[in-house]
DNA sequence: CTATTCACG
DNA sequence: ACGTACGTGAATAGT
């Protein structure tokens, strides 16, 4: 017997925040919250199958815990108006499906679930309670109760068992109230012990059971720790009473009177589903439970589907069957699907597309490729022929995990797209189909092969990856036609195709972690935050969440009466430049300051990067060639492209970076990469003859724009020609100089003048290309790469000027991007071609990192230098500044 | 999901 | 009078 209890109103607050309020029916009724909890219910069945279904919810009246608790109450007060009169509609959804509500004068509809989950689980049902409230984690202290705790969103869900719990908060079911109560739950309002956060809460409930041990070893405790134990303790102590949920709630409802028909009245669904326009859910509704024949709706349009001949291997055999004898043709199409946290892959698609007959495609899942035997089948097709598909990168990556390493990669759609039009912000294969065939994914005739027995192995489940491999085939000689005739076949070509399987390479590979050093920078950046947030209350007379600007602005604005400066859309800004400024009017501001940045390296490097090492050791982030609208590069999972640098404390964690074993680590990066582009570009003589001297670009700059000779130049002066210089690129005008270098306006507007008095050619290319932009509604870069600008045709003028200074930096940023891009490309082939074993591990935009064996420095650093500075034949010339070292800090100085 | 803040080139 | 430097990604709070 299966038993699912939910949540209503965690869930239905949930769906509220999850998605927009404009989702609201032609009369105007908001129904975002009952159309998300309605999904989501509509997966619970489908994917729980439920013999017994309730829903819970809260009442209006007090309960014992807010007669405990003011702080309680307040929050419950603050519903949003739209939420509150999504309830009564919530109701009758449940109603029209015949699901139970529950509700329970006194008591919160955790309480009346944990009643019921313990009498369901003492009758010997298995018990699913869903909900978007950590609360609920108690309950899973008996065994036959798990939590289907909604993480975000409406469709995020885990499921935990005890051992779930225990991974996933430090402590057992049976501790969490405990565990719980000494952290604090701020989504309930509750404050914890300060200095307690979730790592130091489950020590202590791990040594001494419960917050009454914990309270009685206080004294054993660290003076700091001690004190703020002692001194919280009552707060503890009435944490556990308002956590620990009510499992004998007086309910009168019986188990039995809980069963779900799975059956009802269709015609009134249908109506109350019509009124609240949820269509496409009624067709899914209907999937799940007997509407009584009300589901019966006209027979959709029916294209005429493309034959397609699949087979689904379900052994090894099979594999190297169809790879060998169904696989026969001059070029392969790749696809595939893969883990959410694309660690490995799900299936693999092969296809050949003869140009006689239907496309064959052979769906290998993953878990065959264990086998050595499918492994090397799958390698021979993918490295002995040229690759076509949409997005290669990825299953690239992957088949690197099963020893394929050289490919010919000869076409991406994705990449394609991504060149004809780089400001979108998907490209699916559906979307790129819609745009460049304007048709939809076509519908495939699946014919082919598959075990019965295994509902994994139907052809169905593959549909999609084999529409996706249909309709790259069909997308490959439009695609090629629009890039030709746009000039950017080329580009494609020769830099982004090719760059496809070395950014593969570099994920793959991953780069080396001290985990144990990163782990202690966690915990003093944890006790320094801790610290910083006691001072920062101290200084302002009260607790507040320091992370939150509302109430921040409140402290410094309202309560300490300072001065604020600029505002932001919701209130005055609370940012660094702001707060620098208050500095000297009180203390506090210096200890925010502190405190942002411990705990933005706390919480976005510390712990961020510790939950992205893979189990080898190594971090294996995802260089995203599709996004950024410059023709940049990107990284994610995490972001490798802003780990800290520029303040000591931060740069610490650049020598958690480490070569593997037996390894150094080079890092090669371009000296004024952008600066030279802009020489070349705009040909000023002053410019491109103080880099072709190889003078100190920046001193050299200062003494032509403030008059003075080179070696008279201050350490002032060479900063502030350095900021004008790259302010430059990005088109600053003398208001963002004069913030900048906290000068007047008009001191910052003489300086500017200067500089363009003595690099004329600069402002003249500047102005030449925003001129040619607005001509073309698109900019070009040396390469070829474009970047439309629709923004310049706009008819706001502040709109017009984000335009201008787009136009100008997109040449500039673009054209080093493509440098770069292209010293990659060749810097992996020479590097394959010499048979070398250094590999490249990482890039951040215009600095490479490789994995150096000693007996391989001289050549391999002579040989980067030399891809890197040949890598363009610009008027200036490109320098490379190399170093080794045994970490990521160490090979910078 | 949106706004704010902050890390990098 | 108004806003004021380009391009990214991640964490957090709050709606």
């Amino acid at each position: 017997m299966i038993t699912v209890l939910v949540d209503g109103n965690s869930l239905v607050y949930r769906a509220y925040f999850a998605l927009p309020t404009d989702l609201a029916t032609a009369s105007g009724q908001v129904t975002n919250a009952v159309y998300g909890f309605t999904s989501m219910l509509v997966n619970l069945i489908r994917d729980r199958r439920p013999d017994r279904l309730a829903v819970a919810f809260d009442t209006s009246t007090p309960t014992f815990r807010h007669r405990a608790l003011e702080s309680y109450k307040a929050q419950r007060d603050a519903a949003p108006e739209l939420l509150v009169q999504q309830f009564g509609l919530v109701a009758e959804v449940l109603d029209a499906l015949g699901i139970h509500r529950l509700t329970l004068e006194g008591f919160e509809a955790d309480d009346i679930i944990a009643t019921l989950a313990t009498r369901a689980a003492d009758a010997g049902d298995d018990v699913v309670v869903v909900t978007g409230d950590r609360d609920a984690y108690q309950l899973v202290s008996d065994p036959h109760v798990r939590v289907l705790y909604n993480r975000r969103g409406v469709s995020d869900y885990a499921l935990y068992d005890e051992s779930g719990i225990l991974e996933r908060t430090g402590v057992r079911p049976d501790h969490y109230v405990d565990f719980a109560a000494l952290r604090g739950d701020p989504s309930d309002n509750l404050p914890g012990v300060p200095g307690v956060g979730e790592k130091t809460a489950a020590k202590l409930i791990n040594t001494y059971g419960d917050v009454a041990g914990v309270l009685a070893h206080a004294d054993e405790q660290t003076p700091k720790l001690r004190e703020n134990l002692v001194a919280n303790a009552e707060r503890a102590r009435t944490n556990v009473e308002m956590m620990r949920l009510v499992r004998d709630a007086p309910l009168t409802v019986d188990l039995d009177a809980l069963d779900f028909a799975r059956r009802v009245d269709g015609i009134r669904v249908r109506k109350l589903f019509d009124a609240l326009e949820f269509r496409g859910l009624f067709d899914r509704l209907a999937d799940v439970i007997d509407l009584g024949g009300a589901d019966v709706a006209g027979a959709d349009g029916g294209s005429v589907a493309a034959p397609v001949d699949v087979t689904v291997p379900v052994d090894p055999e099979g594999v190297v069957d169809d790879l060998t004898h169904r696989l026969v043709g001059d070029r392969v199409l790749l696809g595939g699907t893969w883990t959410s946290d694309r660690s490995a892959p799900d299936t693999i698609a092969l296809g050949v597309d003869p140009p006689d007959g239907p496309l064959r495609v052979v769906v290998v899942r993953a878990a065959l490729l264990v086998d050595p035997v499918a492994a090397d089948a799958v390698r021979r097709i993918v490295t002995s022929r040229p690759i076509v598909g949409h997005g290669i990168q990825e299953p690239l990556r992957h088949l690197m995990d099963f020893g394929a390493s050289d490919f010919d990669v000869a076409f991406d759609t994705m990449l394609a797209a991504y060149l004809l039009d780089p400001a979108r912000a998907r490209y699916e294969i559906g979307d790129v189909a819609a745009w460049v065939l304007g048709r939809d994914l076509p519908p495939v005739e699946v014919q082919g092969t598959f075990d019965l027995d295994d509902p994994n192995a139907s052809v169905d489940s593959h549909e999609a990856l084999v529409a996706e491999l249909a309709v790259v085939a069909d997308l490959v000689a439009p695609l090629s036609d629009r890039l030709e005739a746009q000039g950017m076949l080329d580009l494609l070509e020769r830099i982004e195709v090719p760059l496809v399987a070395v950014l593969a390479r570099m994920e793959h590979v991953g780069v080396g972690v001290d985990v144990g050093a990163l782990e202690a920078l966690e915990v003093d950046l944890t006790a320094r935050a801790d610290e910083l947030t006691r001072k920062v209350h101290d200084s302002a007379g009260r607790e507040f969440n320091v992370n939150s600007t509302k109430q921040l602005r409140e402290v410094l604005f309202g309560e300490l009466g300072l001065t604020p400066s600029k505002k932001t859309k919701t209130g005055y800004s609370t940012d660094a430049a702001t707060l620098e400024k208050l500095r000297d009017e009180h203390p506090i501001i210096e200890h925010l300051l502190a405190y942002r940045e411990v705990a933005k390296l706390r919480s976005t490097y510390a712990q961020g990067l510790l939950a992205e090492v893979r189990s080898d050791g190594r971090i294996h982030a995802t260089f995203n060639q599709t996004v950024a609208r410059t023709g940049r590069l990107s990284s994610d999972r995490p972001n490798l492209h802003n780990i800290p640098v520029r303040s000591g404390e931060g740069r610490a964690f650049r020598r958690v970076f480490v070569p593997r074993p037996g390894t150094e680590l080079l890092v090669a990066d371009y000296n004024q990469v952008e600066l030279r582009c802009i020489a070349h570009l705009s040909g000023d003589p002053g410019l491109v003859d103080a880099f072709a001297k190889g003078e100190d670009i920046h001193t050299s700059t200062a003494a032509r724009v403030f008059g003075v000779a080179p070696e008279e130049v201050t350490h002032a002066q060479r900063a502030r020609a350095k900021m004008v210089s790259y302010g430059l690129a990005y088109g600053m005008e003398a208001y963002g100089l004069a913030q900048r270098l906290a000068i007047p306006v008009s001191e910052a507007g003489e300086i500017l003048d200067a500089y363009f008095a003595a690099f004329p050619s600069v402002r003249a290319y500047m102005d030449a290309t925003v001129a040619e932009a607005r001509e073309r509604g698109y900019t070009v870069t040396l390469f070829g790469r474009r970047r439309p600008i629709p923004e310049l045709a706009s008819s706001n003028a502040r709109l017009r000027a984000v335009g201008e200074r787009q136009a100008m930096n997109a040449g500039i940023q673009g054209l080093a991007a493509d440098i770069f891009k292209l010293a990659l490309v060749r810097l992996d082939h020479a590097l394959r071609d010499g048979d070398f074993a250094s590999t490249l591990i990482l890039q951040v935009h215009d600095e490479v990192l490789l994995e150096v064996p000693p007996q391989e420095r001289d050549a391999v650093g002579s040989l980067t230098r030399s891809v890197m500075t040949g890598a363009a034949d610009l008027s200036v010339p490109l320098e490379v500044h190399l170093s080794f070292g045994s970490n990521w800090a160490d090979a910078k100085g």
